[in-house]
DNA sequence: GTGAAAGCGCTAACAT
DNA sequence: ATGTTAGCGCTTTCAC
């Protein structure tokens, strides 16, 4: 059997609740104590038995974060990123991945797994605004993206309008003007896609230009080959346009790959510009200018604000949202090269 | 407080051992009494408490995996395959990063977190060969990776000399003859560069030519700027060559970048062959030719072999090396595009 | 500053 | 086929 903290109390001839003070660091230990106690530990190799600590003291120091597919680079580094911040402050992550299943997800909320971890992040895919009344669970719980709004959680997100607007500006400002929102969802009012296509329209207004709805087109999912996809219909027939704003970078060097294929110079012929600031849009041919969504910053602030909620610290506080500062990166994709490119 | 067992035996009017037989599917239960104790449990929402669970029978049902980094799109694929594989058998995963740092990885292996997994799928990269005796923890593990053999586990790894050998005769067949090597790392013999470098050598051997060892490039990081910065070296070198081995598609993907504007044309000019096949090199432009090494197979044989440790299923048997199928993946990088190819 | 003892929720002997 | 009971290893009052 493993050593326990009984073993180690009898080798250093205290009290196991001598032990334990030291291990926690508990105040009121003699020096001379602590080291004994630190050198039994030593040489017995003793490790505490997590599942123990967990029964009595109802943590576990896991958290669980739930995202669609990591596969995804978005989500690869969103995960990196949550798990930094999590290692920081003494946590481990277990992820969940829910293919962004409505069914699956609710399954992995309301499953006997949520009692084994301390809190739960959520990134919501599968379910929608319909479904806030699905995920008021007991576990202490921060809500991710942008399917539910003013939930019963605290919730962390990007500030998709106004980014989306922005990269939408950012083409307009180099005369860009038949601009296609690719990765609509044509009747999704929230959700990123929602959010996003409303960015674009606020900035095709302020730019006094009409919104031409053929220019919307639908990605249903957003992974790259289902931007090439779209993208080859699009060319196929025949609407005209000078600049692309992707909704999500995957699509954008999906349709970026098809555009090249067909002859068409970038940005030359055709801006385009991505939304998320994944690695691989540094390194993308040409390089691909997108939208840093502020991911470190979401992560450092879900993984404290759950730790606010799990340890209390945040008991009286109302559901808290928090949206994280974004920024323009512009690249290669959309960098203005000669007079004639709005040609 | 949540609620217990004790509280669902009270409300269906039976013993607490008879709640426990029904929910870890024991035999010996009256259908009816079974039903009724279902009925309590859907009632008051019952949930074990996984900790409890743990602390008496000693399994948790969770196993760690131990990675470099999630952002590297091999791991997040790696880590995708496993966690699929252990779903199906019902474990959750707990990844670690270890950043390839040897401190931090015997930080992981000899920390009290493994007392909280049945046991470890452990990506090895910072240790080494002459670190075999560090790896002999008390948890059951399975070794995946290149860089320890013949260790005291099990070990999941690839066809690394054979692949690359396929990999390099897939270009010699294509007439190239002048070959980098890229990615190597001279003074490893075993690791994934070792291993690789020496297929790559058995390959020109067996086609009769001359191995030079200029034309073998280090890449310390397979990261995919690191390829970039190195290609761009080989170039401003002037070093003459027509085909490239690149050791991973991440440095490939790099290589490509760098090689495209510098004005070469890819295949004509020079073929490339990645290795990993990654989802990227699908969409790359051109696609990129590499190695698939089996992935999927090397997740799910890990997970078994696991498995079949912690329930001592292989107790008598000794530590065992399976090594995955690989195939070479043809691509537009190593297209036959016309006679004058490799002029 | 340290010790004694109770008990977290569950599983597994053992009993019936 | 079901009930009784001990105890996994730890933290936490409460004494001293």
């Amino acid at each position: 059997m493993a050593v326990t903290m009984r073993d180690v109390a009898q080798a250093a001839d205290v009290s196991i609740k001598t032990v334990s003070n030291v291990i926690n660091d508990h105040p009121n230990i003699k020096a001379e104590t602590r080291e004994r106690v630190l050198l039994a530990i030593e040489k017995l190799g003793y490790q505490p038995n997590l599942s123990a600590r967990g029964l009595r003291s109802g943590r576990t120091d896991v958290i669980s974060l739930i995202i669609p597919d990591l596969k995804n680079a978005y989500f690869a580094e969103l995960a990196d990123a949550v798990m930094t911040a999590a290692s920081k402050r003494g946590k481990v992550v277990i992820i969940e991945q829910s293919g962004g299943s409505r069914t699956r997800e609710l399954e992995i909320l309301h499953g006997p797994r949520m009692r084994m971890v301390d809190g739960v992040l959520y990134s919501v895919l599968g379910l929608g605004q319909e479904d806030v009344g699905l995920i008021d669970i007991p576990t202490p719980m921060v809500l991710l993206g942008e399917r539910i709004f003013h939930g019963p959680t605290d919730h962390v997100t990007m500030q998709n309008i106004e980014a989306s607007q922005a990269a939408t500006k950012h083409l307009l400002q180099r005369g860009r003007t038949k601009l296609l929102a690719f990765g609509a969802h044509r009747n999704e009012v929230i959700g990123s896609a929602g959010l996003r296509l409303e960015g674009y329209r606020r900035a095709l207004q302020n730019a006094g230009l009409d919104y031409r709805d053929e220019l919307a087109i639908d990605v249903q999912s957003w992974h790259r080959s289902d931007g090439a996809q779209a993208m080859r219909q699009v060319l196929e027939s025949g609407l005209e346009f000078d600049g692309v704003v992707a909704f999500n970078d995957s699509i954008a060097l999906g349709a970026m790959r098809v555009m090249q294929d067909a002859g068409l110079r970038i940005p030359e012929d055709i801006a385009i510009i991505g939304f998320d600031d994944i690695d691989e849009t540094r390194y993308s041919l040409p390089t691909l200018s997108t939208i840093d969504p502020g991911r470190r910053q979401i992560a450092e602030t879900a993984v404290a604000m759950l730790l606010e909620r799990i340890d209390g610290a945040a008991e009286a506080t109302p559901a808290r949202e928090f949206e994280a500062d974004f920024k323009v990166i512009s690249r290669e994709s959309t960098a203005i090269k000669s007079a004639e490119d709005s040609a």
